[in-house]
Parts: structure tokens; sequence; C-alpha cells
DNA sequence: TTGACTGAGTTCTATTTTGGAACTTAATAT
DNA sequence: ATATTAAGTTCCAAAATAGAACTCAGTCAA
């Protein structure tokens, strides 16, 4: 199977990955959150190729995620910000952030520090139960076919070995 | 810049993605998640080759988000199961789940539901302040170096344009 | 009014990574 | 003896990426 095949995917996930699972895209996005805009500042800060950085870029541009908008005229330029199908993307951000910070990181401490603005905190934001509160965690959770897979099932009656809903 | 320079970067998101970053690593995540625990489960459920899963799974053991675990003797077959450190990557699966249920889902509805254990109740988990917990979004937070990026900062000199504490 | 500079790309080639399909290996089941 | 199963390997072709140089429109400074 071709990777661009995966938004065909019955999952919500491999359709996320279909968009930001390339290469550098989620450190772009990344960048963009810290407040980059412009095509040279991504360059500089990423050190990835012009060539990937253009491509990245057009891509999100069409999946909605950036926006391109000129910031000047005479000479023409144009720079890159987040769309709200973009800024939507915080919670992976963070979430592979808090991840590092706990797994990745040396004896230097953490690269980075979050604030909320509202309550003034040092925080690090947790995946919490909308109905309880809780904190949540994976063995709290159960998953189970929604809509849209009971009627791919139907369709397509694969039934296979991971049918029934499922633990994690 | 070669992909796997990214590793040295002073960023967790950088340092995660130098682990799970990589195309269907999250894949087989997700798969994990579900349950799913052997070679040709994985390979039938995504479809991608052998050759390549054989490899990511080998990197994953190697990172220490995977175990493999013998199921059987004679012959001797193994399982992956995820270890502490991959069951903590739980909220960026999930992240990118409700990402994808929102913008990339179709009309016939969310592919998967979740469920919390404990409450009982169908849930889309949110990341939260635990300090007031509000909600959080991207425009409420505000990233400021921390001790890692002080230092790093202060080894290589080369203040740049997005140095100072940057809002989202 | 020529010559250097900027910002945002594009083009070219060489290298690396993937995808597809067939093959291996050890043990069991028929 | 032969087929089957699970977990891989091997080999070749195709696609994606890295590196470096080049383009292009307009501005600035001498």
């Amino acid at each position: 199977m071709r990777w661009n095949e995966i938004s065909k995917m019955t999952c919500s996930v491999a359709r996320s990955l279909s968009v930001v699972g390339d290469r550098w895209t989620m450190l772009i996005l990344r960048d963009a959150f810290l407040g980059l805009r412009r095509f040279e500042d991504f360059q500089n800060d990423l050190g990835m190729t012009r060539h990937r950085l253009a491509d990245r870029l057009r891509k999100l541009v069409a999946d909605g995620i950036l926006k391109r908008v000129a910031y000047q005229s005479r000479p023409k330029r144009y720079e890159y910000r987040l769309t709200e199908k973009g800024i939507d993307l915080y919670p992976v951000i963070v979430s592979l952030l808090k991840w590092g910070d706990r797994w990745m990181a040396g004896a230097e401490g953490v690269p980075i520090e979050l604030v909320h603005r509202k309550c003034g905190a040092h925080i690090t934001p947790a995946l919490t139960c909308p109905h309880c509160n809780d904190e949540l965690n994976a063995r709290q959770m159960m998953a189970r076919p929604g809509p849209a897979l009971l009627k791919h099932r139907a369709r397509s009656k694969n039934r296979g070995r991971h049918d029934p809903p499922i633990s994690v």
C-alpha cells in the first residue's frame, strides 16, 4: 500500500496523518505555533531544503491548514499563517511536546515551558474526561466502532480479528 | 539537514518526532492501542510491506516503545506490546483522532468512539489546564524558553529572530 | 544606471527510503 | 511426504529527499 492511500482508511488517525504525517510537516507547524510565518524564517530555523519546504507549505495551504497571505506588494511577498483548522492541531503538538519532555529530555531540563495566559500558571496540559474531569490515560479508555466503521464493515464484510469493541 | 539529525534539536517536539515521526510508525501504534500485537495482524491491518513493518517494529523496540515478548516456544514466536513509554503516547494518538474526527470525517460519522471506563461516558478527551481546569486552545497559551533552551542559547549565541518568549 | 541585495521560490543531480513480490526457516498438522 | 503458519529476509524498481546552484522581481546605495 502506498502512503497516499492511507487517507482512504476508515480511521481518523490515518486521515490526520495523511495531512500532517509527512516528514517535516509537524515541525513546520511547531514553528508556526511559535510565531514564524515567512519562508526564510522556516528555512533558517528548520534547516530543511528550500525545495521540500516549498512543497510542504504548498501542501499545507492546499489542505487548509495554513493560508498564504500577502504582507507587502512590490515586490509581492507572502507569509503563511495558521487557519482555524491549523490552530486546532495544537493538542497534537502539545502532546508530542509533553511526551518529549518526559521521555527525551536530557539533564539540562526541558527546552520550552508553557504558560496559560488566563491563570498565569506554568503548566503541562493534560488530557481529561470532559464528563468527570479526571485526567485520562490509555488504560482507562475503551474504543468501540463508530457509525462510519459500522457502515464500512457492513459494506465490505471483511470481518477480521479485531472487529469487536476493543480495549486499549 | 537530514531527518535523522532532528533528534539533536533542542526541542521536545522534534525529539518525539525523531522516534514516532516516521511513516507508518504512528499507525502501528494506533493498532497497538487497539490491541494488536502480532506481526501478521499489523501487516494485514495496515497493508504495509513486511519489510518496512519489520524495520519499524525493530526501531520501536530499540526505542523502548514496544517490547518483543515470546508468546510461544517451538516454534519461537514473538509479539509486540506497548511499554509504559509507549502507552504514554496515547494523548498523541487521541489528539490525532480527535482532529481527524472534526476535520476529516465524512457524512458517515466518525470511525471510532471512545468510552471512559470509569464514568462510562462516551467522550472526546480534551486538553485542559491542570491548574484552573479550563479547556485549552492555542490562543490561550504562551511559550517561553525553558532551561535547556536557555543553556543552548548561551552556548551557541546564535540569537535569532524568534528568540524571546513567544505567543502561539 | 550599474551592481549588490532580498525574499520566495525553482531546477538539477545524487542519495536515501519505500514498495512489491518472492523467498526462508522452524515447527506443527494432515 | 506435503501443506500450513508465523515471523521474518532478500532483491529490485520506484518514489521521496538532500544539497547546492539558479531564477526573478523589485529595492537600495553609490
